[in-house]
DNA sequence: AAAACTGTATTACTGATATAATACAGTTAG
DNA sequence: CTAACTGTATTATATCAGTAATACAGTTTT
């Protein structure tokens, strides 16, 4: 089943779509798959320590959007099969470089200074300055 | 003095925040420099077409960060000097880079993916869905 | 001094977020 | 069947960010 040890919630988001966020991310590397059973909106908040709607709020986007299927009273199941799972992956991909892009142009730097600042900075770890 | 002309507000941010961030990069580049008046909070506002207390709130904050220096009843002006106006140059780069970086580590992106990313979409106008 | 500007402070409204407490209805396991 | 689980819906509350409206106080200008 869907291991959420590895989703650690922060407080740059909103909590439901760092959930959202993570369940999609877990379809498009494959950890689970069309078929797969999700926990429960009370059992999954229990496990984050979060409001039941606050779960119930990311569950309902997925099934908006067509990545979960839910019945009421069965546990919510993976609806996107292989295919739809490769173009979540696409689309997660683009979603996340048009973003960071957005935000590099809105700074004024071309493309090159932007892939420079990245090559200079990813591997780095944030200065502390303290003060 | 400062020209507003080529600040054009979106939605993605908030205003006060892209008053900030358009003074910053002003000054980064030399467009304005030590000494010079900002225009009055009132005016601004108008210019924007935006509340005085937004614009208030953006000027509180380079108040803050020692960017600019206000007198009640006298305009604003850029406290910032040539070195400090430099520093900042750097400042704005890296915060914009580490942003970035940010969101695509979150993504689960290695650098090279990350790199090809940007290299394919920068250039590339968001596609339209439109349902 | 007075008018017209300036920065500053206070208060209020709105929407988004998160939480909470229920209530109801469908499914599943015993 | 029944109990214990599911999803779903509703209503309420609290908080915060962003924006707005207004009043107050200091300066510049005439």
């Amino acid at each position: 089943m869907l291991q959420f040890d590895t989703l650690t919630l922060d407080s740059h988001s909103p909590i439901y779509l760092q959930i959202l966020r993570f369940i999609k991310q877990e379809i498009a590397s494959g950890t689970i798959c069309y078929g797969d059973e999700l926990p429960s909106r009370r059992v999954l908040s229990a496990l984050l320590g979060v409001n039941p709607n606050t779960v119930q709020k990311a569950f309902h986007l997925l099934e908006e959007e067509g990545i979960i299927e839910s019945r009421a009273g069965a546990k919510s199941v993976i609806a996107a099969d292989e295919a739809a799972a490769n173009r979540l992956r696409a689309e997660l991909r683009e979603v996340e470089a048009r973003s960071a892009i957005q935000l590099l142009r809105e700074s004024g730097l071309t493309k090159k200074e932007a892939l420079a600042l990245i090559e200079q900075f990813w591997d780095q770890p944030p200065e502390r300055s303290d003060g």
